[in-house]
DNA sequence: GCCGTTTTCGGCCCGACTGTTTTCAGTCG
């Protein structure tokens, strides 16, 4: 069927050399299928919209390139109709279609799909019987009584919509990884003492390891649910029940965080726990693909017919399935499903693959702990070796080492490595890429130092091709081996801002620059879906903890989870070379330079000039502030 | 609207909990 679509396209979306907007295609087909849901429309056209969404917004290849090759159906869920919209909005910057649905109803009640309990039938609802168009006029019925009494509403419906209001108005968005393991440690600690229980484990994107994560999932395995529901429902983090049954329930924490609780028989629990890891769009292949064998799974076992075959473990039940077992990381129907069947999923990197942090900090800058007592620290993580890179001289406020204080700092770890027998301290440098791509010390500095990591403090707010421009300007300095949070996102206070990834991705490959996974858990920088795009580019990653402390050098955790959701093997990154190997990979980059030239037209930087952004430096401080 | 070991149409993942019309639709994950 596929070789009978239309295979015409549009090319006026790449006559400006920018790619098309997935992101904004996908929050376009996001918003038809909430409008289509309003409506009631058919709900396998809704999922589909849904799904292609979802899709675009994770896809680790170019868009424009998929148009240009004519290959947008190779996007899993693009059919025919939706390759046509995605090339209308490439085009055009807009879709008839939506703009006209968008007419079809009033745009405030698509914000009441926000409120929970507030579904589309009780929206589309809500506007026919009382003609509610927005939250605000949602409120005032509420006040003025008016909903109670309509078909289907009646006293707790109304309370439980009043309540909806309460949570949304106070703002229910996603919350960064690391606190959504400190919330769900919370539960899951005083619950594993109980003596009812077996197997427990959180699920759901916190167990994906999502960069953000919504609420908390967690599933117990045990033969007494009432007994686990009670203490669960009764612990002291507990602020509000929201729902309470024989084997699943929901409660508020004190921060008003959702934590769902559900108890399984040891017999289901790894079918229970396939099922509420999720992602769900994972799950509806997983069952199609255990449909066609004449299979059925839900979350208590994969079964054929009525009889059991498995559900113990998610081991047996992959193997059921004649597939691979899928890290958790990986379940987000990004073709692993397809790997897996094949056998041939990548081996990816563990935490005990790494041997080396090189992004740390010491109090020779701004960080707590001595030089020695990282050190010791990653010694005691079963590192071989680390760097300290402090921060350069112009970034004040960080502390930022001058030349004097330079020298001394060298001495420091000098003597520290002729004391360490089996474990190499590197003399490394966190350097300002300043507002025009320059580098904070002269060159002959630079090439003093064992690393060096790169990175941009401030100027955020410059366009995409001048930041850009910025980056690569320092991949050319043949000084500088990694560039640090590529896209300066700290999570709640600044977005990610824009950069061309084609452009960079190339200049790092072609100097042998690695770019930096930030393990700081504000940062996660990069994310996984850049990541992996960076590794199909051919560029090599590295994680750094960006530890200000020894007691945050646990945040590499959270940069290998960033790696492993990235589909990224030990192969790919510095972090997992011994300290040899790392120094041969850096030497090589000072050979490749010369072979540069069409990266940038701009010649490699050798002036040091002074930050003068006063405004992002002093939220770079409130940001060092709230990390201590 | 997509998709194909059921390939141009017919089916699309599955179940718990809640509130209510006390049998089932709506919501949620």
């Amino acid at each position: 069927m596929k070789n009978l679509k239309s295979r015409k396209h549009n090319q006026a979306s790449l006559k400006n050399g920018k790619g098309p907007d997935r992101e904004r295609i996908s929050e376009i087909f996001n918003s038809i299928a909430r409008i289509l849901e309003i409506k009631q429309d058919n709900r396998f056209r809704i999922r589909a919209y849904q799904r292609a969404a979802g899709n675009l917004r994770d896809l680790s290849q170019d868009l424009g390139t998929l148009i240009k090759e004519d290959r947008l159906f190779d996007i899993p869920g693009v059919g025919r109709d939706l390759a046509g919209k995605i090339k209308e909005i490439a085009a055009t910057g807009k879709l008839k279609y939506y703009e006209e649905l968008k007419k079809s109803i009033p745009s405030g009640l698509l914000d009441l799909l926000n409120i929970p309990s507030v579904g589309p039938k009780t929206a589309w609802d809500l506007y026919q019987k009382l003609k509610i168009k927005n939250i605000q006029d949602l409120e005032q019925a509420i006040e003025n009584d008016k909903l109670s009494g309509l078909f289907g509403i009646k006293e707790k419906t109304v309370e439980n919509i009043r309540q909806g209001l309460l949570l949304f108005k106070k703002g229910k968005e996603r919350m960064p990884l690391a606190l959504a393991i400190q919330a769900a440690d919370e539960f899951m600690l005083p619950l594993s003492e109980l003596d009812c229980i077996g197997n427990i484990s959180p699920a759901g994107s916190l167990r994906r390891r999502k960069d953000t994560v919504r609420d908390i999932d967690i599933l117990i395995e045990s033969n007494k649910p009432s007994r686990v529901m009670d203490s669960f429902t009764g612990l002291p983090g507990v602020k509000k029940i929201q729902a309470k049954g024989k084997t699943k329930s929901s409660v508020l924490n004190k921060q008003d965080i959702q934590v769902d609780c559900r108890v399984v028989p040891a017999k289901s629990f790894g079918a229970a726990l396939l099922y509420f890891t999720g992602s769900k769009n994972f799950n509806i292949k997983l069952r199609r693909l255990a449909m066609r064998m004449g299979l059925k799974i839900n979350e208590y076992a994969i079964s054929s017919g009525n009889k059991y075959l498995a559900g113990r473990s998610e081991k047996d039940i992959f193997k059921i399935l004649k597939m691979s077992y899928l890290a958790p990381e990986l379940r987000e129907d990004n073709g692993e499903l397809e790997l897996a069947l094949k056998h041939e999923l990548p081996k990816l990197v563990d935490l005990r693959d790494i041997r080396s942090d090189l992004h740390l900090h010491s109090n020779f800058s701004d960080g707590e702990n001595s030089i020695e007592e990282m050190a010791r620290s990653g010694r005691a993580r079963g590192y071989t070796h680390i760097a300290i890179s402090d921060h350069s001289q112009s970034l004040k406020v960080a502390g930022g080492l001058g030349l004097a204080e330079l020298k001394k700092k060298k001495a420091v770890i000098e003597r520290l490595n002729k004391g360490l027998h089996d474990f190499r301290v590197l003399f490394g440098s966190e350097v300002e890429i300043d507002s025009e791509g320059n580098l904070d010390y002269p060159q002959g500095v630079l090439e003093g130092f064992d690393i060096v990591v790169a990175a941009i403090h401030s100027g955020f707010r410059q366009s995409k091709e001048k930041l850009t421009e910025r980056l690569i300007r320092a991949c050319l300095n043949p000084h500088v081996h990694i560039i640090a949070h590529p896209t300066g996102r700290l999570w709640g206070s600044r977005e990610a801002y824009q950069l061309d990834f084609k452009r960079l991705f190339k200049a790092c490959r072609e100097t042998n620059t690695a770019l930096e996974i930030n393990g700081d858990s504000l940062r996660l920088d990069l994310n996984d879906i850049n990541c992996r795009r960076a590794r199909a580019e051919g560029v090599r990653l590295v994680i750094g903890s960006d530890a200000h402390s020894t007691d945050r050098i646990s945040q590499m955790e959270l940069g290998v989870s960033v790696a492993r959701r990235a589909w990224l093997e030990a192969k790919d990154l510095l972090n997992c070379l011994s300290v040899e190997e790392l120094l041969r990979a850096i030497r090589k980059k000072k050979s490749n330079i010369p072979a540069v030239g069409e990266v940038s037209s701009q010649a490699i930087p050798t002036a040091t000039e002074k930050i003068k952004d006063e405004y992002q430096i002093s939220k770079i401080k409130s940001k060092n502030q709230r990390c201590k």
